[in-house]
DNA sequence: TCTAGACATCTATAGACAGCATGTC
DNA sequence: CTATAGATGTCTAGA
């Protein structure tokens, strides 16, 4: 089919994709055309990574939109096209592929948690990009707009699997789908075993494809060959003894780069540092220059281990890539790599399922992971091990992809052949049926008056794909009543002969967006504390709560935790459990040492400091940081609404945890432009509130910024100074801070402790 | 007695959404 | 209950 073929779009698309060199569409993407994603007709689209989805959600919505304003006819249609993503990075980048559009006249806007282009102006959007957590909550506030969807498309779809936050999706397009008849849904998912279960679920249509627009070949390298799927064998120059260190020489020699999927972020930092090795020769000058530019700012981002370490990696064209980076580490890496800067990333799977980065081989080393629950190492699913396939080959730029896995024995060579390069993925089975999940979604569903009586919850459960795909009739409805009960017990809720209502707390919990166990656990802490609970015992409730990932409590962190717990004891807030209730008390003090870490962030230390000691990395302090400013948000809201007196010791504390300041900063860090170390060394030099900043002697600011003539300008300028101006102006020595000195002073108090 | 290298033992384990109101080094 | 890489500790042979 060709792109002239098309019909239903607005004026000039079928020109405008000529343009940028599409003529023919891909096969799939006929199909999807054929089943009626023009025409408003629901779809499923199951098709490997990067074969044409997004122009199959970009037609969807185009032609929706055209629809629209066909209806609305002269003036502006005011239907808007909802696409749903897994993760906040990709919202801003599959908005900055949608920005193309602009030139049809439509506007694209992106929500997430983070970021939120408008508020209610988002439904003046065209075209919304938002995380399926956001677009749950814009229905739980009531955002009118969404009343005027005529296209919704759920990008990784399969992701419903998922226990964590698979129920999320699926109540949010149940929704969707209950409160708008007409509304076109379109489902993008990679390859799975029963897409025809969610076509079904969906009343869609549904294209089930294997095609690619690149050539993939998938094998398993074993002694000194690669096996491929076809029955050819490549034997490797011999050289290096390691199995992956092979494969990227051998990729090399060829001009091309290497992804490593390993299986901790240790691996992933060991096997960048032994593969620089191996990439550092195959360097030339230029870019070799290029590499240390990128080095230069990755140490810019902080002056952490892990940020040296990763820069002397990428020196010599190898990185490594996990969730505790900075995001702007992230970026840096996933941009290089895509110039062809560098050669090797060493990965855990967040580049699996995240941002576009493709290479020309894909070496899945550890297909074995560690999981407590279960005990020890688990197989990674195929679906997982086809997705990081999946990134094998970029189109338009390599001739070929090729994902290969290692075996280190001719029977596991075997099984990796059965397990994964043969197997068909897993199917997709819902997560619903969990307490935890609906514990969340039920009480939404009250709250926004989806369903007023348990019956009409029940009935609106039945719509979910879990009820399409279960035997167990009564299983959905017994933890249904059980979550009830639950919320019931908790106030959040009320029954009364099968009607249903929320309670004023209810409404507010729902609102706030976190599980009803985390709003339970903060209101009894809030409850027992007096009016001044410390920062420590606030940070230590929150911790505690469903919605906090807590620190992993390592050798010796036990006693080093019991101590804190009684010596602080009476600071903890709630009813503590004793050392003998096990798994409770260790989860006591892993809360204990999440508490700790945010405390010793409100205290100013150093953020390489505070990694060296909980053994994190600089994005797990930004990450727990986060939350714990969010859940601490929703802890003054319920202060607030509970009436104890509390409430402005709780808005303290998460302001210093913002900031990371003590609370002499909280004045300075208000400041544009001034974060917790411009604060810190601004107060040392006795410029103490924002007022000080435009009273005091400029020489003295300039000192104390360490002469930085710009800097000192902008802050001066963001205060409203009169003057901003540093032309001429002298910096004064004794304002100097001394640097490094003060800061292990600060952090000695806590030393003590450890 | 010292040291390099072989060998044994120990240790630790992926990811990341949400509210709200504005701005880091 | 399952594994494995890397760090650290211990042993041994050779000088």
């Amino acid at each position: 089919m060709k792109v002239t073929d098309l019909s239903g779009l607005p004026d000039g698309v079928p020109a405008h994709l000529q343009n940028q060199g599409v003529e023919e569409l891909y096969p799939p993407q006929a199909e999807a055309v054929e089943a009626g994603v023009t025409e408003g007709r629901n779809l499923v689209a199951s098709v490997p990574t990067a074969s044409g989805k997004t122009l199959v959600a970009k037609l969807a919505m185009l032609s929706s939109i055209e629809r629209s304003r066909q209806r609305g006819r002269g003036g502006d249609g005011n239907g808007t096209a909802l696409y749903i993503v897994p993760l906040r990075a990709l919202a801003s980048e599959k908005a900055d592929e949608f920005a193309e559009l602009e030139r049809f006249g439509l506007d694209i806007g992106v929500a997430t948690g983070n970021y939120q282009s408008d508020g209610e102006w988002l439904g003046d959007n065209d075209v919304v990009v938002a995380t399926s957590e956001k677009v749950d909550s814009l229905i739980r506030n009531g955002a009118t707009w969404m009343q005027d969807l005529d296209c919704v498309v759920a990008d990784e779809v399969h992701l419903v699997d998922d226990a964590q936050r698979g129920p999320t999706l699926e109540v949010t397009l149940a929704k969707l789908r209950q409160r708008l008849p007409d509304l076109q849904v379109v489902a993008l998912s990679a390859t799975v075993g029963n897409a025809e279960a969610v076509a079904d679920w969906l009343d869609a249509a549904l294209v089930d494809s294997t095609w690619r627009p690149i050539d993939l070949q998938t094998g398993v390298h074993y002694g000194n060959a690669i096996h491929f799927d076809d029955g050819s064998q490549r034997e490797l120059a011999v050289g290096s003894k390691n199995q992956t260190a092979a494969i990227v020489e051998d990729t090399l020699a060829d001009d091309g780069s290497t992804l490593v999927f390993v299986n901790s972020r240790r691996n992933a930092e060991a096997s960048a540092r032994r593969l620089a090795s191996v990439t550092g020769g195959a360097i030339d000058a230029e870019d070799r220059e290029r590499l240390r530019e990128v080095a230069g700012r990755i140490r810019e981002v902080s002056d952490t281990e892990t940020s040296e370490d990763l820069a002397a990696a990428v020196e010599q064209g190898a990185a490594f890539h996990h969730a505790g980076l900075a995001s702007e580490h992230r970026s840096l890496v996933e941009e290089a790599f895509r110039d062809r800067l560098i050669r090797v990333i060493s990965a855990t799977p967040t580049l699996a399922a995240g941002v576009n980065t493709p290479s020309r081989r894909v070496v899945v080393r550890d297909w074995q992971r560690y999981d407590g629950t279960a005990g020890g190492m688990q197989p990674l699913s195929a679906l997982e091990v086809h997705q990081m396939f999946g990134r094998a080959g970029r189109p338009g730029l390599d001739p070929y992809g090729e994902a290969l896995l290692l075996a280190s024995s001719h029977g596991e060579l075997e099984e990796l052949f059965d397990r994964y390069i043969y197997a068909d993925p897993e199917p997709v089975r819902s997560k619903l049926a969990a307490e935890p999940a609906l514990r969340t979604h039920v009480l939404a569903t009250v709250a926004t008056g989806f369903a007023t009586t348990r019956s009409a919850l029940l009935e609106f459960l039945q719509e979910t794909l879990y009820a399409s795909q279960t035997d167990e009739a009564g299983r959905l409805e017994s933890v249904t009543d059980n979550v009830l009960a639950y919320l019931d017990r908790n106030g959040f809720l009320e029954r009364e002969d099968g009607g249903l209502t929320a309670t004023r707390t209810g409404h507010l919990v729902s609102q706030l967006y976190v599980d009803p166990m985390s709003a339970a656990e903060i209101i009894h802490g809030l409850e027992d504390a007096g009016a001044e609970p410390s920062a420590l015992g606030l940070y230590h409730l929150v911790s505690r709560t469903p919605d906090m990932y807590r620190l992993y409590l390592r050798s010796g962190d036990d006693e080093t935790y019991t101590e804190i717990a009684y010596d602080r004891e009476d600071e903890l807030l709630g009813h503590a459990p004793t050392e003998f209730e096990e798994g409770e008390w260790e989860d006591w003090l892993s809360a204990l040492k999440t508490a700790k870490l945010l405390e010793d962030w409100a205290d100013e230390l150093d953020e390489d400091r505070i990694t060296e000691r909980y053994g994190v990395g600089p994005g797990d302090i930004r990450g727990k940081v986060d939350t714990a400013e969010w859940l601490l948000h929703a802890a003054e809201r319920l202060a607030a609404e509970l009436d104890v007196a509390s409430t402005t010791a709780v808005r303290e504390a998460r302001i210093r945890v913002k900031h990371g300041v003590s609370e002499e900063l909280l004045d300075l860090v208000r400041a544009e432009n001034v974060g917790r170390k411009r604060a810190r060394r601004l107060y040392d030099a006795g410029v103490e509130t924002r007022q000080d900043l435009r009273e005091a002697p400029k020489s003295t600011v300039l000192g104390a910024l360490r002469g930085r003539e710009k800097t000192a300008e902008n802050v001066l300028e963001g205060v409203g100074h009169p003057a901003p101006s540093m032309d001429d102006v002298e910096r004064d020595e004794a304002a100097i801070p001394e640097d490094d000195g003060r800061d292990e002073n600060r952090a000695q108090a806590n030393l003590e402790d450890f």
